[in-house]
DNA sequence: TTAGACAAGATAATCGATTTTTTAACCTAC
DNA sequence: GTAGGTTAAAAAATCGATTATCTTGTCTAA
């Protein structure tokens, strides 16, 4: 019924389902990739059980689960602490974007159909209608990783689509070091317009290049976060 | 004290040392990869607990990993299983083994020292050395992932490593279906000779071609087997 | 003064039993 | 005869308690 990462519950919207593990670990996942604990961090587990209202074995499996995911470090015998940041970290997953992202957006060109153009359209019209500052930006967030999601959907490869989302993750961590948003909205937006204008015409090269602006825009943004935050 | 995926017990020599979990983790990755479950399978948790010699909870939590690193599947409520093979997923993987790699020996080639130079030729030497019809090959398995790790180990990128290994074993789980391993050993010494050859050189070009040609071979052996196993 | 040993407390990992959910067999009503 | 419903058995998931390991502070001996 699903393809075994994001898990259980299908992904987004999940309702009040699924199994006390699966439900921790999204909600910790969330709360990694937004940045609610330190870098660095040991994780206390009887703090987390309270916390996360759930018992011991829910909670390690979630902890596991994260730690193969590489949100999580876990030490032979001492538990699990939330991986450092670096900057060497920062441009290697930078990098990795620019790469993987890039290669899919190609191919996403290549063999997207109509229903993906107005997925597409629609994911964009979603994110632009956003507010931002709504609930501390969450809902923005969920919206700008949809679309980006959406427009590498069709590329074909479920491993590269599995990958792409890990780096997201893990991007994450740095883009949205420290206190609330202040993004520019402005150039985002028209980026992601572009985007779309550019894959419905089915311009690759172009589409291309503008992805990896947009990546590399992100990257300094969040390595100014970064730098800020040490 | 780790990188967190492949786990505790430094990845390979392994003596007693790690958790329960870790070490049933090892055991499972070996025995999924290694092809000693049926695609598809349902997995017995109480069979494993015995086969294994563990408890539930360091078994489940293996199991978790497991599954979020993608050698098996968790459904909703019931229970872990062995995901199934298609020829769609084997291509996937090979193609993606293609860039990663090929990506990978091209940066680790602008990169390698004198040292890296060192361990390729001994990682080489072992592997020529080795007797394939020893342990079920599992020795010659050993020192062949060793020295894909090798090659393209100053790569730069640990994600880029770690995605790589992902999908290492993935591949294995098609290249080594079915019964022993009739290898064309011949070529693939070859290969692997003219691999360091070219890295040493550090001709880029003439390396990743000859990558991408290995890979390419690998691929159509797995193919062949995971028709016959059809 | 400091390296090492030791013990007490804290934390991680594991076990055994309980609860929840699914599966499968059977039964009934249409 | 089959769809729907009931229930017993099986399996998954979770809990509570136990065991093993690490951590910290204190003491002793060089």
């Amino acid at each position: 019924m699903n393809t075994s990462l994001p898990n259980n519950a299908s992904s987004k919207s999940a309702g009040p389902a699924g199994t006390a593990s699966s439900r921790v670990f999204e909600h910790l996942r969330k709360d990694l990739v937004g940045g609610r604990f330190v870098a660095g961090e040991k994780l206390a587990i009887n703090a987390l059980k309270e916390r996360y209202e759930v018992g011991l074995s829910p909670l390690r499996e979630a902890l596991t689960k994260l730690a193969a995911y590489g949100l999580l470090v876990q030490e032979n015998q001492r538990g699990f602490r939330v991986p450092k940041l670096s900057r060497d970290e920062l441009e290697d997953i930078a990098q990795m974007r620019l790469e993987m992202e890039g290669m899919a957006l190609e191919r996403a060109i290549a063999h997207g159909d109509s229903l993906w153009e107005a997925d597409l359209l629609a994911a964009a019209h979603r994110l632009k209608r956003a507010d931002i500052s709504l609930d501390k930006g969450e809902a923005w967030e969920h919206l700008h990783t949809q679309f980006h999601r959406t427009l590498v959907a069709p590329c074909g490869s479920v491993w590269l689509l599995r990958f792409i989302e890990q780096l997201h993750d893990q991007f994450d961590r740095y883009r949205r070091l420290g206190p609330k948003m202040p993004t520019i909205r402005q150039e985002l937006d028209e980026q992601h317009h572009q985007l779309v204008e550019l894959a419905l015409q089915r311009d690759t090269q172009a589409a291309r290049e503008l992805m990896d602006d947009h990546i590399h825009k992100s990257y300094e943004v969040a390595l100014k976060r970064y730098q800020a935050h040490v």
